[in-house]
DNA sequence: ATTTTTCGAGCGAGCGCTCGATAGATTTAT
DNA sequence: ATAAATCTATCGAGCGCTCGCTCGAAAAAT
């Protein structure tokens, strides 16, 4: 379904770089890549472990390896670190979601259920980011606020869209709530903001899947078709 | 539905009171209650905007117009005074949900319906004190952090166990995922997290609630019912 | 007169961030 | 081929500052 080897940090962190190959100090691609990929991993792993406040640039350079002024090469203050990692969700969210199989495209049933699918794989691929973006985006400054609640309203709209053809086609029921869209994410989001209980409880991705789909499409469909 | 009355900052500071009487150093009631109310407001207002960890004593002390010195007249930590809010609503929640009035706990759809209304009310009437507990909880250390995964789990209960006798009393399809209880937590959380983009869009509380308890109940209830 | 409550300057620790020093790689000059 | 010059990447002690928290004194209440 998702191709695992462009969700590797290293891939990741390769698309960071790309983005910001203008302040990034280190000119040589495979040093700055590889040493991003140490410093990146390190901070998503505290932080997903205590906070990103939490975390000091001395944690940060202990646990990664790289110096303090090391550091600085990578990033010219720590809210611009957090910002890297937001945007490059951001950007993974958008590149996977936005084009769709084309089969899948041509029918709202199909489709709908595909982003679900594909959603919660992709949080599955990179959960250490996406539990690091839900985790953080909240607790920061107005403009890292905003541009978290942008690509949420952006994820929304692909379900928004879908819903609202559904009806249009005469596939779900015209009384289909437009607050359903809504209603959609957070339950995607479940799977990684708990991700401890649903290991704990020995969920399989593919239970969780179905398991949403089922819900989703129940409240979409005529009666007769809900089974 | 709820008693506003009940649910008055100062009603709960009175709440707290009574719980940390021990480890409060003020000894007259009503000197205690009147500063700890503009204490735990205060401390609300700035978490909310902001985070717990980022909210300084020195605002706090600023804010609340109550001296540093003061403030540990109230509690003996900042990390006490985080507690001090979560244990609130964990109680709060707990007398709430634990005793639906008796017609209701009679009949398992109409018992999951109040669960809803209820907690979505709930929520609402103690906004900021959840969105506090959302935003902080998960952040902080391991104790606090198993607090607030155990006041979770006991919330699906109600949940998980309202399912479970509607499946047993036929009143629910049998195949009714196992799923759905820890399923219908973030649909209730959205209302208070999201807050803001709900006021945007002018979704009223009853719309809001009628369409969770629409979107649950088709999940629980045999197709020809589901309308 | 004595207890209770309030105050806020001050403590040591830790924060984000800087910057001069330096070791190694690469280019240029001879 | 070798020496000199230049550039790149890395380092970590130290700066100014704010943090959570304390404590002796002042003020208020009894």
């Amino acid at each position: 379904m998702l191709d695992p080897a462009e969700f590797t940090t290293e891939a990741l962190c390769r698309s960071m770089l790309a983005r910001h190959r203008d302040t990034i100090g280190v000119r040589k691609p495979e040093v700055a890549i590889r040493k991003l990929t140490v410093i990146i991993k390190a901070a998503l792993e505290v932080s997903n472990r205590k906070g990103f406040q939490a975390m000091s640039l001395r944690d940060l350079s202990q646990i990664s390896g790289v110096s303090m002024g090391g550091l600085y090469a990578y990033f010219d203050s720590k809210t611009t670190l957090l910002n890297m990692i937001l945007q490059e969700v951001a950007e993974q969210v958008r590149r996977v979601l936005a084009d769709p199989p084309g089969e899948v495209a041509a029918d709202p049933v199909a489709h709908l259920t595909w982003l679900i699918e594909t959603h919660i794989r992709l949080t599955e691929a990179m959960l250490p980011w996406f539990g690091f973006a839900f985790l953080e985006a909240k607790t920061f400054p107005p403009s890292e606020r905003r541009a978290a609640a942008d690509s949420e309203i952006e994820t929304e709209a692909y379900f928004a869209r879908v819903i609202e053809r559904g009806v249009a086609e005469g596939r779900f029921r015209t009384e289909t709530s437009p607050l359903l869209a809504s209603l959609i994410k957070p339950l995607l989001q479940d799977w990684y903001v708990k991700r401890a209980k649903y290991r704990r409880r020995e969920v399989a991705i593919e239970t969780y899947i179905a398991t949403v789909q089922d819900f989703v499409l129940r409240a979409c469909l005529a009666d007769r078709n809900g089974g």
